[in-house]
DNA sequence: TGTACATCAGTGAACGCGCGTTCACTGATGTAC
DNA sequence: TGTACATCAGTGAACGCGCGTTCACTGATGTAC
């Protein structure tokens, strides 16, 4: 591969990191190309030799950071000591107080879920995609059939709530408590057999 | 009270009016003040006599929306037909389809919670108040002690997020299926004594 | 009651700014002979 | 191997536009006498 490739092909990268880490951090209309790509390294005008327009360049970056969390959370979740229900695995790590306070690098629906349902397509297709495929996951780790798949679902809203909520009262104790209800609220759930005993 | 002063009370209300559904639909940033004043059949200009800035503004409106919304939702569900608990009245009405669909009066959070999450203060400070109270209504609903607070807290935060999620995907069977999933966890969560039966 | 002046809610053009996108240009890399 | 030309990734100024905010102005309402 020449070197001109090869090079370009690194800032195609980088573009896509850099609109990752502002994606998350600031959602798609507070992330200017001008800051993607000075984030990349780059200058403005080289943009439009890489991507099409700005849309192309987050439907690209929505699919790749929903990817790339999900991934992580799955196969750590299916990797670590089977002592656990994998389920539970992804719901700590998904509740806990990095996932809120690093967002940068976390879930990318809490900082575009409202900009997406507004602007439409071609970014609600994306996210729904995306949402549909990470709930079969999901719900395939809680075995098979329609019940594991509505449980899976009203869990992950409970996951994807209660981060959100966390994040926008970020530095208060309700903040934590947010995080803490869900965990309990979604453990329950999550192992429902045997009923918890009553006093 | 003399006709001038009648006349800028209406257009005050009438501008909070329309930037409470310009918050709803569209969120901050998204909501120019030329939009709102045009919304309240007025033009820019006037803007400044009746408010400091933009940001002043949607600080009014965030409180105004969020006690609006509190006070629908609790005395419709306290002043029904106690037959049922009250907390699943909540439950029920904020996850119907009705208030996923009509954006423009419903639920402040899901139109802001990442806005305020990234913009910080004043707009932080004044959602988390609100949502401080409201989690203490609700709660009162649950009954007394930290028990309730933190069974409120876990409703609360899985009710958001089945109503942001449905949003997103808006139109999809899957947005549907969020919000049935939501209602049953919910149900199961505000109802679990005795635990139910199980096969 | 009538007239002259004061007030002030609202108008609309203008400001400086940041945005997405375009485009003439630069200079390092690649190719032909 | 050396020279002349072609390619093309990236630059940076410019475009038209919408934004939040300002301000000189208008004209209906209110006040003084």
């Amino acid at each position: 591969m020449s070197q001109k490739t090869e090079q370009k092909q690194k800032s195609h990268e980088a573009i896509l990191a850099s609109a990752a880490t502002l994606l998350l951090e600031r959602g798609i209309r507070a992330s200017s190309v001008m800051d993607v790509m000075r984030g990349a390294g780059l200058t403005v005008g080289g943009f439009y030799g890489h991507f099409d327009s700005k849309e192309h360049l987050f439907t690209e970056t929505i699919r790749a950071t929903s990817r790339s969390l999900w991934t992580r959370l799955l196969s750590r979740a299916t990797e670590g000591s089977l002592s656990r229900p994998p389920a539970l695995i992804v719901l700590e790590r998904y509740l806990s107080r990095e996932h809120r306070d690093r967002t940068e690098s976390g879930c990318p629906l809490p900082s575009i879920a409202p900009e997406v349902a507004r602007e439409g397509e071609p970014y609600r297709g994306v996210l729904e995609g995306e949402l549909a495929e990470f709930m079969r996951s999901f719900s395939a780790l809680l075995g098979p059939g329609e019940k594991s798949r509505h449980k899976a679902l009203g869990v992950f809203a409970l996951m994807y709530g209660a981060l959100s909520l966390s994040r926008a009262v970020r530095g208060t104790r309700l903040s934590d408590e947010f995080l803490e209800a869900a965990r309990a609220l979604g453990t329950a759930a999550l192992t429902e057999e045997p009923p918890p005993p009553r006093a």
